[in-house]
DNA sequence: CAGTCCCGCCATATC
DNA sequence: GATATGGCGGGACTG
């Protein structure tokens, strides 16, 4: 069985295979109406990848309060709407644990971080006995502390309780790192970084720029900042929001290794099976996702005449004006008119999907020459 | 070359 | 002892 590697020739689009591809087609399976449980199994089955993937997504996912870990192999869908409840908390803890004294950011690295490396220790809600003896630590927790769960709330906290809104992987690497700073604790915590950026940025949390004087590249919240005074004020989108993520198509699976074809024979065509959502609900800022995700792979390559130009446009326009408070309901309500056929927008955006695919599995390697 | 970050080995935690 | 989780970092990709 399993016959060889040597499948299909070339196309081994990193893009592809990113954390942040598959966090979106992730959501877009289970942002779903009537779910509400979800099997890792199922989940790396229907995605199309190994199950320690799932394990990564999920993990930050939890850490967000879009999903709960509800037993072993066992998830439930908690959804959007119980982000800013999570959010909320993060602020509220990063802030009691840390005081006003979070380390500064700037470009000068000033180290001498307050004692505290920021360890929440938030126990498990299943915890029978609240007797928890303060020394039981040590090793378990020691293995918790490093949980890419851990590792992005604190991330996260670093946009919300902190008056700077770019920071760069390695700032935040340094600053979440408290004290040992060897280049190779430095280098995995970065790496780290890169997996939870990734499907943060998937979800339109934070945003990849680049730092205005510093040509390096940085990360800048996107949701709206905590300061929201009253946990009721801050709302994501609302209850019940349906965000429109990629498509179906499971992340096709090719291994890293580059194999040079040897000669042409069929491609395995991913079962590109574009279902068309019937989810309306113009909301949100998914056009810079279809933005973004629509020149993944094969550098700019382009839309046909038709491209959507209203999508390009929406998506420039806001990028210019990302001054105001960052608030994604706010910026989807003031472009809504520029293209309330949403459904479309959608639709285009699958075809969109599945002919990328479709075209990097056939056609070749050679994506679309198209100058640049 | 520097920045990314996928892949999967294998230590740990759980059943 | 088996299975489920998930650190961790080598080194393949990008630009």
């Amino acid at each position: 069985m399993a016959f060889h590697s040597s499948d299909s020739k070339e196309s081994y689009c990193r893009k592809q295979k990113s954390l942040g591809l598959l966090c979106t087609n992730f959501l877009s399976l289970y942002n779903q109406d009537g779910i509400e449980t979800i099997g890792l199994d199922d989940a790396a089955t229907r995605l199309g990848v190994e199950r320690r993937r799932i394990y990564d997504i999920v993990n930050v996912l939890e850490s967000v309060g879009v999903l709960a870990r509800k037993a072993k192999n066992r998830y439930s869908w908690k959804g959007f709407g119980e982000v800013p409840k999570a959010l909320e908390e993060l602020r509220e803890e990063g802030l009691r644990e840390n005081g006003n004294d979070y380390p500064r950011v700037s470009d000068d690295d000033e180290d001498e971080n307050n004692p505290t490396p920021i360890t929440s220790s938030q126990d498990e809600k299943t915890n029978p006995s609240s007797l928890t003896r303060f020394s039981m630590a040590s090793k378990t927790d020691n293995r918790k502390e490093k949980s890419l769960g851990l590792l992005t709330q604190n991330f996260i906290k670093l946009f919300l309780c902190t008056d700077v809104d770019l920071i760069s992987l390695d700032e935040a690497a340094k600053i979440l790192l408290g004290d040992a700073r060897d280049p190779s604790t430095m280098r995995t915590k970065v790496r780290r970084l890169y997996d939870i950026a990734n499907v943060l940025s998937s979800m339109n949390f934070i945003e990849k720029v680049h730092h205005p004087d510093t040509r390096k590249p940085a990360f800048r919240w996107l949701g709206m900042r905590g300061k929201l005074e009253e946990g009721s004020a801050n709302s994501f989108a609302n209850e019940s929001k349906k965000r429109i993520f990629g498509t179906e198509i499971t992340n096709t699976s090719f291994k890293r290794t580059k194999l040079i074809d040897g000669n042409l024979n069929q491609i395995t065509k991913p079962q590109m099976q574009m279902q068309v959502k019937r989810e309306v609900l113009g909301n949100e800022f998914d056009k810079t996702n279809l933005e973004r995700d629509s020149r993944e792979c094969s550098k700019s390559y382009q839309f046909g005449p038709f491209a959507p130009v209203s999508v390009s446009k929406a998506v420039a326009a806001e990028n210019k004006k990302v001054k105001q408070v960052h608030d994604w309901e706010n910026l989807a309500s003031t472009y809504r008119p520029e293209y309330h056929n949403q459904a479309l927008t959608d639709l285009f955006a699958h075809y969109m999907e599945a002919w990328r695919s479709w075209y990097s599995e056939v056609a070749g390697k050679k994506p679309i020459q198209l100058m640049s």
